[in-house]
DNA sequence: CTGAGTTAGTTGATGTTTCAAGTCAGACCG
DNA sequence: CGGTCTGACTTGAAACATCAACTAACTCAG
């Protein structure tokens, strides 16, 4: 707070529209939501294949790349990750041997991840539980309709978050 | 994900459903938008209050809460994190002088958690931000019709994470 | 009233994430 | 060319979360 000169309380309420009972609630489901899926998520996913989220997508978004591979920072966006995070995290992996990190040849500058074959191995045995569990949480629970509206409803909410993400 | 058959782990492979073209973008979708929608509502009261998200479910917990206390569990319940964290967290939070802690009189088990009134001003300070940050990101983007299927939709997916929790 | 069992919360070790700083390669400008 | 600038990471320290072990308070059966 500090940085800002503040009002007192009454003022600044007096500005901002408050939540009404419908909104609120509304945010308050999808706002638990949003913990608690991604937490089931995870658990699941350490459970049976001993793999985080994070692991998970990075492993997942190697395997389904041309070649096996990728580079850093476009892996670091598909994960939804900070490149730091990533990072120690492909260190990790590579310790487990189930990625493999070299310098690309065109531009020094960019390190290319790429899947070995026991990495591999790893996200087909763990693709399948997981697939079930997005379905039977999410897809399976909604009709059709409910999907699209969905669909629709996250892409308006990422374009407010992340103007020009289709430009 | 390719869905090669495979020798031992996978009894499971052949029968598992995989996501169709429409539900695999609805996914990545809402999937991408579980994971930056919290990181802007963090970085925004970071930025804003240097409040994380859960230290201001917190202090606004216990603000709204009769008499600005409560005890543990049920914070932590509130907050959707497990009692572990909570105490840590509000350990931090009552050396910065926001919040206060004593066993409560009729069951010395029971640690019930207090705002105070340097926390009070914190939570007030930062609510109006945060509210028009929510307003900004979600509920102003959506229709009246579109608020209401997320309502639907998230009410429909809590039920199947957690089963029984409205029982 | 005593001791096994349960509940509520805390703590310290461990692991993960973030943040700020650092490295190294290529691009650009004169 | 040489120097500065930017881009793509990596690293180590600090902040934070999770996990398992622990303590203290209550409950209740015998």
């Amino acid at each position: 707070m500090s940085g800002q000169s503040r009002e007192p309380a009454e003022e600044a309420a007096a500005e901002v529209r408050w939540l009404d009972p419908d909104e609120l609630a509304a945010w308050m489901t999808f706002s638990a939501l949003m913990f608690k899926l991604p937490a089931a998520l995870d658990f699941q996913l350490q459970r049976d294949s001993g793999l985080s989220h994070f692991e998970y997508l990075v492993l997942a978004g190697l395997s389904e790349a041309p070649g096996g591979m990728r580079r850093m920072s476009d892996l670091a966006g598909f994960a939804n990750g900070s490149l730091s995070r990533l990072s120690h995290v492909v260190k990790r992996l590579e310790e487990r041997g189930w990625v493999q990190r070299r310098p690309s040849e065109e531009d020094g500058r960019i390190t290319v991840a790429a899947i070995t074959e026991a990495g591999f191995e790893q996200v087909v045995a763990a693709a399948p539980n997981h697939v079930t569990t997005v379905r039977e949480y999410v897809i399976d629970t909604l009709t059709t309709a409910q999907l699209r509206q969905l669909h629709e409803i996250g892409e308006q909410i990422l374009d407010r978050l992340d103007p020009g993400r289709s430009c």
